[in-house]
Order: C-alpha cells, then structure tokens, then sequence
DNA sequence: CTCCTGATGTCAGTCGCTGTCATCAGCGTA
DNA sequence: TACGCTGATGACAGCGACTGACATCAGGAG
C-alpha cells in the first residue's frame, strides 16, 4: 500500500460532483472538496486548474473521438459527411451513462460560470473538428464553417435529448438535428 | 456642478480598456481601475458585476438590434432570411467604429476568462434571435438551429474580417460565409 | 544504505467580490 | 428658510478562490 490512498483525483472528483449536486456549484468551497476527499485545498488545485476544471477534465476525450472520427471516416465522404460522423460518434459516447451525463447536464445548467466553461469547452471542440477537417483536406472558411455548425447542432440536439428522458438515441436526434437544418437553409 | 464628476461607469470603462490594453487583462487590478478613474474597488462592482462585464456591457444593444431586425423584417422572409437580416445589421452595426470592435476583440482574444464571457453573451445573442424567431411562428427545433448557426456563421465571419484588416465589410463577409456554409451543406 | 523523486501538507499572501454602515450634496416640501 | 429624504459614493471588514515557497516522507534506483 502506497503512502496515501489511491486515486486522489477520482476521489477530488466524485467528491465535487457530490458537493455540488448536494448544496449547488456556488455553495461548495474546495475546501469542503478536499475534505470529504481527504485531502487538502491544495491539493485539489495540483490536480485541477480551477474549481469548475473538475466537471470537465473528460472533454479531451471527447476531443478525441471527433478528431479520430473524422480522420477515420471513409474517403469518399463530404465535409459535412464528416462532421455528422464526428458528433454521432460522440452522441453515442454521452450516451453510454445517460444519468450520469444528465447529472452533469443539470450542475451545469444550473450556474452561470459553468455554463461559460462548457461553452469554450464546446468552442474547443470546434476547433478540434476544424483542424481534423484541414487535415482532410476541406479549405478554409469551409472547414471552420462546417465545425462550428456541427457544434451548433449538437447543441440543440442534446437539450432536446436532455428534456427529453423517453428519447434515449441521441445520435439519432442529431441526425434529424441536422437533416432539419438542411431544411431552413433551403 | 454635482458632487462627484460626472459619468462614473464610463470613466471606471475607459480606464478599464486602457489598462487592460496597456498591461494585459489579469496583470490589471480592479483598484487600480478604480484609481485610474478617481474612484473606490467598491463603486466599479456597483457599476458592473465583475472584473470581465466591463467589456461587454455593450451586448444588451446589439441583441435589442438583433431582435428588432427580426421583427421588422419583410413578412414574406424565411427564417433564414431573418437569421441573415439579423446578422447583417449586427455586423454594420459593428463595423461603424472598427478600431474600437478590433481593439477590444485583440483584449477579449488574448484572455481565457474574457473569450468564455464571450462565448456566453454570443450565445444568449442566439437565444435572443431564437426567442424573435418564435414570435414570427417559426416552430421549434428550427427556430433554435437557424439562431444557432446564425453565431456560429457570425464567428467564423468576425474572425475573417478580424484577422484581414483591408476588407472594411463585414455585413459582406457575412453574407458569404452563409453562402459557403449552404455550399457545405449541400 | 543513501539519494532522489513525486505526491502531499502547511502557511502566508494576493485579489476578486460582498455586506454593512457612514457621508453628504441636491432636491422637494412645509 | 429649515428640514428631511434620496442616491451615489467612501470606508472597512471579511470570505473564498487561487498561488508561491518550503517542508515532509514513502518508495524506488543505484
């Protein structure tokens, strides 16, 4: 056995979510973090930039799976083919835990400072999107274009998913996220 | 004469840009915007919420701009139409001080906080249009999805007119990226 | 056995932000 | 004229997020 129980920033982590689902994001001081963790506000912050970090360290992943789906899409497939490959890849992702994304979903939506997190997380990944679709070959504005409007999709489609518990496919929401799209642009 | 000199909120603003400007964003204290502008810490956070709305307070207008164009526009126009409207008036709207949108977009570019600030008014813009479109009958999802990708064509369009300072018309630049975009889409 | 490394603790300090109370020019009203 | 009210500001104490610097100490490398 180490000197110090394992996994302190999973413990940080499960102990914020607690916190903050229990009394609210505002409510909750790291200090209150660090101790139900058993482990001091400074160390809290070796592990996590700021207080709102801790809700949002698994978008690197997620950054991740859309870049490597559109690198790994087929050749033939258009820009937007592309990006519609991208976020139903990651709707699918969120789904895999329902609850535990629409736990996360209402903490967020609840404070404004998270919501601001979320939105340049969002940003992040449009960005990921655009530099994966460069890669591809799609020229700019195109690439950026397409990116920032996939973003924009998902986003209605997952508040749709959300305040929709009997809907459980988010892929498929996105999809016709994005087929009606199509349909106010024509 | 009053008691105190006149217009303190936009001489605690002017100070604010200069020093942000001068030193950078987090390097400058709310005291010494306060000094700068002969005034307390105390009365800056009576007249703006906090370190960052200073820059912003100007979003209130361009969403009552962005609304109203909805609401004026011709009876006969898409929601797409209304969406490009909207934009396009946003955009002359901001090109009529150029040096000062540039200025403050370098300040806003060069500072994580003050991009998620933005990122957050930029969206409640979209809820803004989205809210407007309803009230012209356009159904939900669409009314979310045209206001939506109308910020999202808007930022790729700011970021071009932005980074090439020879092209003075954003309205234009818009107008073309909405094109490229139902290219994209195509 | 010794040295080094890396995760944690401790402590002091800065700064954003808030609550509370005091101040006092200008205004209306008696 | 005198009086009291209002609204913008100042003064001050305090909380909590976050940081820098230094100490501690188990376990691994040699």
């Amino acid at each position: 056995m180490g000197r110090w129980e394992p996994d302190a920033r999973g413990r940080l982590a499960k102990a914020a979510m607690e916190l903050y689902a229990e009394h609210g994001f505002e409510q909750t001081t790291v200090a209150e973090i660090a101790a139900r963790a058993g482990l001091t506000e400074r160390t809290f912050f070796r592990h996590f930039a700021d207080k709102r970090e801790v809700l949002f360290y698994g978008m690197e992943r997620l950054r991740d799976l859309l870049a490597r789906a559109v690198a790994d899409a087929p050749a033939a497939a258009t820009a937007m083919d592309l990006v519609g490959a991208a976020f139903e890849a990651a709707a699918a992702m969120l789904q895999e835990n329902p609850e535990r994304v629409r736990l996360r979903d209402a903490i967020v939506s609840a404070n404004a400072e998270l919501r601001e997190r979320e939105l340049i997380k969002l940003a992040a990944l449009a960005s990921a999107v655009a530099s994966a679709l460069r890669d591809r070959g799609v020229p700019e504005p195109g690439a950026s274009l397409a990116a920032e409007t996939g973003v924009a999709v998902f986003k209605v489609a997952f508040a749709r998913w959300v305040s929709a518990p009997g809907q459980p496919d988010l892929p498929g929401i996105f999809r016709e996220s994005m087929a009606e799209l199509r349909g106010v642009l024509a």
